[in-house]
DNA sequence: CAGTATCCCTCAAGATACTG
DNA sequence: CAGTATCTTGAGGGATACTG
């Protein structure tokens, strides 16, 4: 995107994270860090990206925070890529875009990957909002209050 | 993206997801709509971006279903841009990319906006994966299964 | 194996002018 | 006001060759 306009400084948390993950392949890495995947060729070949964007991408989620490069665990002088608490607290958004996903984007019987509590061995129910005393929140029952002073 | 690769037929739900919204703008559009926007001037003003790309983008948007068009409330000759319930239930995609953004891209007492319920006025709690026994589920706890035949 | 370095091309995005 | 049309730029992406 040429002459990009700048939003790293927009008061929007959201127009934030779309700038930091909002492109075809940051969170789609991400899927693959929560799925366990660590090294560069296996990020490669599961996406089957160019290495040269995959080499960029990388580099970028580290300098957001979301990954962090660690020595190989099977002492080849490489790196491992793993998500930092930062990373993995990305864990809702990539479950909304999947559930998302499996609701509107697949036909009628049509097969895909699902996810599945390793405990009771189910699919993961739908990810809703609770308010704190447990009512579930709908879009119109929310409204965005402008410029308020973080604590974080 | 030039030469790009298909992921239609991604069987990942996260992918196909990332292909229909994984752009700098579409969320962002989204965003507007959960926030009352139906207008193209009011995005575009909101936005800040090219009337043609906007022009393209809620193009897009209607043909994915997520937004859909109806005459302008105020009866001119013009359109309103709604979310459909299949664009509603971006809900949690927006507020889990809302609140991730939050939490990590700001820097202690910056201001932002925040999201708030309006029957308590209150912040809306942070979003997070409750299994059915309402135990929360962390990612290390779950893992995807390839290929499961899909009930939608 | 894990990248980096090049080269090239397409298209997203911006700017601007135009139209009913 | 709500777009469409046209032009330009440059970032995103792919392919491939190269390196330790």
């Amino acid at each position: 995107m040429s002459r990009r306009k700048l939003i790293n400084d927009e008061p929007c948390p959201v127009a934030r994270s779309v700038d930091v993950v909002g492109d075809r392949w940051s969170l789609l890495i991400v899927r693959d860090a929560f799925d366990g995947m660590r090294r560069f060729s296996d990020f490669q070949r599961s996406l089957g990206m160019a290495r040269n964007i995959l080499s960029d991408r990388l580099r970028k989620l580290v300098e957001a925070g979301i990954l962090e490069t660690k020595p190989a665990s099977d002492g080849t002088a490489y790196q491992e890529y793993v998500l930092t608490p930062q990373g993995e607290s990305l864990f809702p958004v990539v479950v909304a875009l999947r559930q998302w996903g499996e609701q509107h984007l697949f036909n009628p019987g049509e097969r895909h990957s699902v996810l599945i509590n390793k405990r009771t061995g189910k699919a993961v129910p739908p990810l809703v909002l609770h308010d704190s005393d447990g009512t579930t929140l709908q879009p119109d029952m929310t409204e965005v209050r402008k410029l308020i002073s973080g604590s974080t």
